[in-house]
Formats: C-alpha cells, sequence, structure tokens
RNA sequence: GGGCGAAUAGCUCAGGGGGAGAGCACUUGCCUUACAAGCAAGGGGUCAGAGGUUCGAAUCCUCUUUCGCCCACCA
C-alpha cells in the first residue's frame, strides 16, 4: 500500500480544532458507552458562572478534567464528564443591574418579573458564548447531559431538599446580625466576606459619667456606630475598671445614658480596655447585648445610611457621617487621641463594598449536625484531597463550622419555597406552589428571598444525575470518581457537596477531589483584570492553538505549586506541538512501500530494541503519573522521549534505513516508526487532542486502529520490549556521537565536512559493539569511520577525544595544536580526578563501608574501579602528545 | 495569634539520602531533503542561612530570614 501525504510544515490549530470537535460530538464519543461491562468514570463540571467569561483557571480546571476523562475512556471505562453552568446568584444579578443602569433603570423601576425577564435574556446570551469556550478548548463533555442550576430538574432537587431540611427542623429562620452588603442590598454568608487589611485609625472617645466626674475613655476604630452604642463594657477582672461597673455614662452627642457592665469578652490589652457596646452593628457586640439583654439601637440601614436613631447624623451615608461625628466629638472636646491602626475590614466577595454587620431575619441551615458525618467520611478515606494537605484545611473549617445564612434579598435564584396564611399566619414549606393555606384555606404569600447561590451548588453531583428521580445516571454514576476544582472553594463548594451528598444520597459525592494550583503570571502575582496582567485562554487559542495552552497548563502543573504561566511556556508548548506534528510528518512522508508486518515478525536491529524499550518504559511511567493525577510529570515524559530520544536520535538514524536499505529493514523500519508513533499519539492525545487527531487521521491501517484516536484503546504495556542492554549499548553511542560532535565544534570543522575517526577501544566486546554499528555514528556525528579496533596507535594530525572505554582519533587539516588538545584532554582529567578523590575518601571512611548497603557500597568500588582505569589511559593519552 | 506552602542556573520551574536537571534567555556555528516554532556545540548554580540526624544531606529534622496564601472575636 502507497501514501503519498503532503502536510503543511507547520501545524494548522485553527483547522483542526473546528474539523475535530464537530466530528467527535457528531459521532458522539462524549457520550459514554452504555455497555454495562465497561466500568463508570465520572466527573461534573464545576459549574462556570452562565454569565462569565472563561479565565486561565477554568482552563486549568478543563484542560486537567478532559486529560483525565479522555484517557478514562480510552482506558475502557464508561466515561461521562457532565457539562453545565451556574446561575451565580448574586454575580449575574449585578452585571444584569449594571447593564440596565446604563439605561438609567434599577431592578425596582423594572420589577420583580420584568427585571428577570433581562436576567433570563442575559443568561441565553452569554451562556452560549461559556459553551462555546468550552469547546474550544476541547472539552470532551457530554453536552446532552447539560445542565444549568435553575433548569427545572436541578430547581425541583432544590426545592426538595428545602422543604425536607425544614421539615427536620435543620432550616430555620432568625433575626440575627450578618453580613450586609449595603451596595448588593443582601446577607451574606461568613465565607462570602473577605477581609482585607486596611490601614485605619483608632479613635479614643470620651464618655463622661452622668454625675460628671470624669469619663471613661473608650478605642474605636468606627466612630460612627457610637450612636448605635447602649453600653461600655469592661472585662470583669479588670482592676482598673471594677469600681465602674454599675456605673452610667453619657453617651457623647446624643446624651443617652447607657450603663457601665462587665464581658469577658472584652480584651483587657486592647485600647483602653472599654469597649463600646453596640449590638445592632457589630457581630461581638450582638453577642454582649444577648448576654446582657440589651436593647439594639440601629443607625445604619439596609444601604448604608444612618437612620433617624441616628439623631442630628440621620440620612447621611456611613463614611460621611464618620467624619461629621469626629468633628462633633472634637468640638465637645470629647475625641482624645487618634492612632495609626491596621485592621482587617470586611468585603463583599462579589462587590467588594465594605460589609456591614447588621441585624436582620434571615433563613438558616444548622449546620453542626450535617458536618459530623462529613468531617468522618474524610478522615476514613471515603474522599480523599490530593494533594492531600487540603484535607487539613477542610476539617480545619468543619470543625468550627457555623449555621450557614442561606436567604439572599435578590432576585435572582432559587425563592425560598416557604410561604405564610395572611390570615392565619401559619407558615410552612412546600414542594410545589400552594393556593391557599392548608390550615385555613386563606390566602398565602411566598418569601421574598432567594437561596444562596452555592445551595443549589451543593446539590450538583446528584441533582445533574437526575435526582430526586431514581434515575438509571444516578445508579450507575453516583458517587463520581473525581472533581477537579481550586482551593478557594473548599469551603463554598466541596464542603457542602460532601455534607449534602451523604445527607441526601447516603453516599459520598466524589471519591477523590484534585484540588488545582492557582494561575498566576509569570511574576507570580494574580492575574487579575485590574492588573492588566491576565492572559485571556481564548486569546491564546487563537494564537498558538489549543493544543498548546492544554500542554502548556498541563505541564506546569506540579504538586504543591502555584502556576506561573508564561507567553515564553506556551511559546515551548507549542514547539513542542508542532515537533510532533513534523516527526510524523517525516514518518508519513516515508512510506513509500509500506506494509504492515507486527513487531514479533521483525528483524529488530540494536536502536529498535532500544526505542522499544523507551517506549515501553516511558509507557508505564507516564500512565502512572496520570493515575496518580501527576500532570506536569507525565507531560514532561512524553516532552523528553518524544523530543529527546525519538526525534532526536531514532528518527535519526531510521533515515539510513528509509532512504537506502533494503525492502525489508525499509519496511520493519517503517513499523517501529508507526508503531511508536502511533503510541505516542494515543499517550498525547488526552493533553493535545487536536493535533493528535489531525496525525491519527493520516495514519494507515492498522496502525489507525480506530476511526478516531479519541476511541482508540490505550496502548498496552508489555515489560517483555524492556532491554537494559540495549539502552547501555545506545547510551555508549550517544556519548561517542556527542564526543566527535564536541571536537568538531571545538576545531571549527565546518558543518559540511565529513571527518575521518578512528575509535581506540580498550576491549573487544566494545570493538564489535562499535564496528558493527558504526553506521550509527557516522549518520549523526557527520564523520566516516574508518578503523575500530584495540590497541591502535595514535596517528598525527589527529584530535584527541576520549569516552569511558574510547579514545577518539578525529583527523584534522595541518597541524594539531598541541595546546588545545591538552587543555581538553586536562579539562576531563580534572573531572576525572575529582571523581575519584571523592570515591576514594568514600571508601576509605570505615564507616560507610560496614554501614551504607552493599549494593551501594560495591557500586562505589565498581566506579572507583572504572575511574581509575580511565584516570589512567586518559595520562597516558595526554602524555603521548606532550 | 494559629496554620499551610515556597526559596535550586539570568528568568520560569522539575527533582529529591549516595555522581546538580529542563524549558526559556545567553554565546558560537549551521536554511543538513520532518521541523529555523528547527539542528549542533558551549558558558552559567556553596540547591536561602545556621545548627542537627546520618557512614553520607540540595534532599530528613529544628531554628532563622524572606515571600505568598488561608483561618482567627482584639473593638
Amino acid at each position: 500500500m502507497e501514501r503519498k501525504v503532503s502536510l503543511s510544515p507547520v501545524f494548522d490549530a485553527r483547522a483542526a480544532e473546528a474539523k475535530w470537535y464537530e466530528f467527535w460530538e457528531r459521532s458522539g464519543y462524549f457520550i459514554p458507552s452504555p455497555s454495562p461491562e465497561k466500568p463508570p468514570f465520572s466527573i461534573v463540571i464545576p459549574p462556570p458562572n452562565v454569565t462569565g467569561h472563561l479565565h486561565m483557571g477554568h482552563a486549568l480546571n478543563l484542560t486537567l478534567q478532559d486529560i483525565v476523562i479522555r484517557a478514562k475512556r480510552m482506558q475502557g471505562y464508561a466515561a461521562l464528564w457532565v457539562p453545565g453552568t451556574d446561575h451565580a446568584g448574586i454575580a449575574t444579578q449585578n452585571v444584569v443591574e449594571r447593564q440596565i443602569a446604563q439605561e438609567g433603570l434599577s431592578r425596582h423601576d423594572l420589577g420583580r418579573e420584568e427585571f428577570l425577564k433581562r436576567v433570563w435574556e442575559w443568561k441565553e446570551k452569554y451562556h452560549r458564548r461559556i459553551v462555546a469556550q468550552l469547546k474550544r478548548l476541547g472539552a470532551s463533555c457530554d453536552w446532552t447531559r447539560e445542565r444549568f442550576t435553575m433548569d427545572a430538574g436541578l430547581s425541583r432537587a432544590v426545592r426538595e431538599v428545602f422543604v425536607r431540611l425544614f421539615e427536620e427542623g435543620l432550616i430555620y429562620q432568625g433575626e440575627y446580625i450578618v453580613n450586609w452588603c449595603p451596595r448588593c442590598e443582601t446577607a451574606l454568608a461568613d465565607i462570602e466576606v473577605e477581609y482585607r487589611e486596611v490601614p485605619g485609625k483608632l479613635y479614643f472617645i470620651r464618655y463622661p459619667f452622668i454625675d460628671n466626674s470624669g469619663f471613661l475613655l473608650v478605642a474605636t476604630t468606627r466612630p460612627e456606630t457610637m450612636l448605635g452604642d447602649v453600653a461600655l463594657a469592661v472585662h470583669p477582672e479588670d482592676l482598673r475598671y471594677q469600681k465602674f461597673l454599675g456605673r452610667k455614662v453619657r453617651l457623647p452627642l446624643l446624651g443617652r445614658e447607657i450603663p457601665v457592665i462587665a464581658d469577658a469578652y472584652v480584651d483587657r490589652e486592647f485600647g483602653t480596655g472599654v469597649l463600646k457596646v453596640t449590638p445592632a452593628h457589630d457581630p461581638y457586640d450582638f453577642e454582649i447585648g444577648r448576654r446582657h439583654n440589651l436593647p439594639l439601637v440601629r443607625v445604619i440601614d439596609s444601604r448604608g445610611f444612618m437612620t433617624a436613631e441616628a439623631g442630628p447624623f440621620a440620612g447621611l451615608p456611613r463614611e460621611k457621617a464618620r467624619e461629621e461625628v469626629l468633628r462633633a466629638l472634637e468640638q465637645e472636646g470629647l475625641l482624645e487621641r487618634v492612632e495609626d491602626h491596621v485592621h482587617a475590614v470586611g468585603h463583599c466577595y462579589r462587590c467588594g463594598t465594605v460589609i456591614e454587620p447588621l441585624v436582620s431575619r434571615q433563613w438558616f441551615v444548622r449546620m453542626k449536625e450535617l458536618a459530623r458525618p462529613a468531617i468522618q467520611a474524610v478522615a476514613e478515606g471515603k474522599v480523599v484531597f490530593v494533594p492531600e494537605r487540603w484535607a487539613k484545611v477542610y476539617f480545619e473549617w468543619m470543625e468550627n463550622i457555623k449555621d450557614w445564612c442561606i436567604s439572599r434579598q435578590i432576585w435572582w435564584g432559587h425563592r425560598i419555597p416557604v410561604f405564610s396564611c395572611t390570615d392565619c399566619g401559619y407558615t410552612f414549606a412546600h414542594r410545589e406552589d400552594p393556593t391557599a393555606c392548608p390550615k385555613c384555606g386563606g390566602k398565602v404569600v411566598q418569601d421574598e428571598d432567594v437561596l444562596d447561590t452555592w445551595f443549589s451548588s451543593a446539590l450538583w453531583p446528584f441533582s445533574t444525575l437526575g435526582w430526586p428521580e431514581a434515575t438509571e445516571d444516578l445508579a450507575r454514576f453516583y458517587p463520581t470518581s473525581l472533581l477537579v476544582t481550586g482551593f478557594d472553594i473548599i469551603f463554598f463548594w466541596v464542603a457542602r457537596m460532601i455534607m449534602m451528598g451523604l445527607k441526601f444520597m447516603g453516599e459520598v459525592p466524589f471519591r477523590k477531589v484534585y484540588i488545582t494550583p492557582l494561575v498566576r503570571d509569570a511574576e507570580g502575582r494574580k492575574m487579575s483584570k485590574s492588573l492588566g496582567n491576565a492572559i485571556d485562554p481564548i486569546e491564546v487559542v487563537e494564537q498558538y492553538g489549543s493544543d498548546a495552552l492544554r500542554f502548556a497548563l498541563a505541564w506546569l502543573t506540579v504538586q504543591g505549586r502555584d502556576i506561573h504561566l508564561s507567553m515564553q511556556r506556551i511559546e515551548a508548548a507549542r514547539s513542542f506541538v508542532n515537533k510532533l506534528w513534523n516527526a510524523s510528518r517525516f514518518v508519513l512522508m516515508n512510506l513509500d512501500g509500506f506494509s504492515f508486518l507486527p513487531l514479533e515478525a521483525m528483524d529488530l536491529d540494536l536502536k529498535d530494541r532500544w526505542i522499544l524499550s523507551r517506549f515501553h518504559k516511558v509507557l508505564k511511567a507516564s500512565t502512572e503519573h496520570l493515575e496518580a493525577l501527576e500532570f506536569g510529570e507525565f507531560v514532561q515524559l512524553l516532552y523528553d522521549f518524544v523530543w529527546g530520544e525519538y526525534c532526536d536520535w531514532y528518527v535519526e538514524w531510521s533515515k539510513d534505513d528509509l532512504y537506502q536499505g533494503e525492502e525489508k529493514v525499509r519496511k520493519k523500519t517503517q513499523n517501529v516508526l508507526l508503531y511508536v508513533l502511533s503510541g505516542l499519539l494515543r499517550l498525547l492525545h488526552p493533553v493535545v487532542p487536536f493535533v493528535t487527531e489531525e496525525i491519527w487521521q493520516h495514519l494507515p491501517a492498522p496502525y489507525r486502529e480506530s476511526e478516531s484516536v479519541m476511541v482508540a484503546p490505550w496502548p498496552l504495556q508489555e515489560d517483555r520490549w524492556f532491554d537494559d542492554s540495549a539502552e547501555r549499548d545506545i547510551a555508549l553511542f550517544q556519548e561517542l556521537i556527542r564526543e566527535i560532535r564536541y571536537l568538531r565544534a571545538e576545531l571549527r570543522v565546518p558543518p559540511a565536512a565529513e571527518s575521518t575517526v578512528w575509535l581506540n577501544c580498550e576491549d573487544d566486546g566494545l570493538c564489535a559493539l562499535l564496528s558493527s554499528h558504526k553506521r550509527y555514528i557516522e549518520q549523526l556525528a557527520r564523520c566516516s569511520v574508518e578503523r575500530v579496533a584495540k590497541d591502535l596507535s595514535r596517528p598525527r594530525h589527529v584530535a584527541l577525544g576520549r569516552i569511558r572505554g574510547v579514545d577518539v582519533y578525529l583527523f584534522i587539516e595541518g597541524v594539531v595544536d598541541v595546546t588545545l588538545e591538552a587543555q581538553r584532554l586536562a579539562k576531563k582529567l580534572l573531572a576525572l580526578e575529582q571523581d575519584l578523590e571523592r570515591l576514594r575518601k568514600r571508601l576509605d571512611n570505615p564507616d560507610f563501608l560496614t554501614r551504607a548497603p552493599e549494593e551501594v557500597v560495591e557500586e562505589e568500588k565498581r566506579r572507583y574501579l572504572e575511574a581509575q582505569k580511565e584516570l589512567g589511559r586518559l595520562q597516558r593519552l595526554l602524555e603521548s602528545i606532550q
């Protein structure tokens, strides 16, 4: 069978990407095999925000998931990757609010229904965009199973979960102080608050006793909240203040009389040791207030403005109120001093606004009870974190878990399915929307709030598979096999999925959690739009191709360190893809007269046995790395093998056979080339799916084992191809070739000129090996090996080279520069002497001889003898030229 | 305040109890019929510092320094 192949010298990534993704999807390859004998392997995608755009973190995440899922598919699993998107409550609502703000409108102008209509429109538009971006990366998701956190099925799951938790008393409503974003105008969960160190001030304010017998000095960072003070507190054992307990002070500016109380929470060391208590605006003051039955005085409203309670400051925004309060205090001489003070201030994780702790009525989930089995499951290894250390982070949080505030005062999300009767006041959760009060038949109204977006995310691994229906998918693919996500959402998402999975499925949601590193820029800074250092993955795909990006990301993914992504690294990856492409072109362009031969039927020579040995070792090691989710090591091994062994040596040596070998030899080498290439394409396919598919499609049968590399079987690894002796021999040839190349380069032999070389070997075995394969040397060192013998005497006009066991005599034009020759050899001699010295020291140490393992001692002795022999020969060689 | 991670070539990083590695960058020479996104050769490092364990430490332990991250109720 003859094939004429003409392929461009540069891989056309763009054309391949469009062509092959469409082909794979059309062929149904992304859909897991229904065949029951195939074991299941499943991943659910961390659903990207529907209105978001793909950033490098996603690209990394998706690449790693795709690598695993593609490999598992080839390894014979029914591999399912469930795609989907998240409605991302606050984030999405904010985006749409900003958009309508450009029309001069607020959501309240539109009304709930109209506003939600706009969000849904937005969602449709951006959903298409994000899906298109996933596809460009090559993600082999099963799009027939795509889900959205607010689609009908998932909404049902959310409602089912809520109602069950409600009925079990695990969801409750209460009036508590919560983190409030005055810009988003909603409550936030504790973990949705980001604390940032900001330089601030500590203000020392005098609170005069009502009998004017002096004052207490209080330090605060938030003077405006003093308007809501209801007490001063000191530590009960603080001797400085005990005498004031029970007395009253006058609240500056407002004149309210407030008591001095004792509470152990107060830190005697901080400030003056006197704490102003503002239960309505500080979480810990709230607790103190409860303990002491103090009233709540709200001076800041839900939009961050001062309330009527703030007296003369009513209506001011909180920042302005601070200034005014300070000015007023100063005027009254009550502001004693101001100190610089750095402290952590909470910000909204969605919009960055400073959080205002406010008291409001919210829904909470009791977490302790849910957390207990989830802690146990991880402790027992039912869920394994990779890298392991993240389990510690998980435990730490879970063991100190607080109740979860799940209500949000926004419109975009799952409406809380709690209804109350306007007539009798009966409040209940319900799976369907009720038409009337079940108690009195009166009119019911639904709670206005929606659920935290993470509530629906927590159900993702089973809701996407059809729960609460008992679907086949659920039975087959739950628990899922692997979750790939970032450490930043271990609390938000991973922990909650484990809790909910155990609660509602009675089983963990995934067996393994792979925590990806963070993608940073080349300088190690977080990639962000504001820094302008973000590399847009889609732009990279446009410029370098999806394969290059995927390869670069996987290459950099090693345990225990963030990724520093640079364009240089992406270029290097692109170069590799092109290298693979060109090596394949070479193989495909040299298939004249090809016909298939099984390896067993071939007359394999040294280089063939070597490359097959190396291939099977690499196959074994790389497969193990992949199984262990060591992506960087997996990729590095293949990179080194493809470039440093297959291309640099085997392909080069094969040229003799292909260009001038007899037919039998040519066929043999064609088959070895194809055998290894076909294996490499399959090994590399999970990382670089497009280029491997493009090449695969050009492979001759039977190396193209299937209609697509995507559904080809993983290469079969066989130890019987391991051949240490061939590897040792080839290593010698490589060493020798490098020595001759080195001499030629040093002596400035014109690259086109062919050198004459004699090889003086120290034993017959070496002679036989080198002379029988002297073409290996001639091919790659551009020389003619005229003589290979033992005890060759050194001719005049040669440059001297030396590797273990072999003197190299390289014939040169004109006079030999003895000084240079001596320098070169002396360099080697020095290295050898140092080696010998180090070995001698070790062997002279009786402790080493007695305590080191025997094989180490033997090895060192062997090295010593070899080095000694080598040194002798080298010295004689050096003497002979002087 | 507690915890975690990192420090190795100019840069980005692998490795890991017994001979210092890669990519990029750099120097030199090559458009050699797969590839100049390439080929060949070369220079370059007290493996952060100090102790300790060990026959042997870049590697394990302790401390220190620097950087980064997470958690935490000092207003």
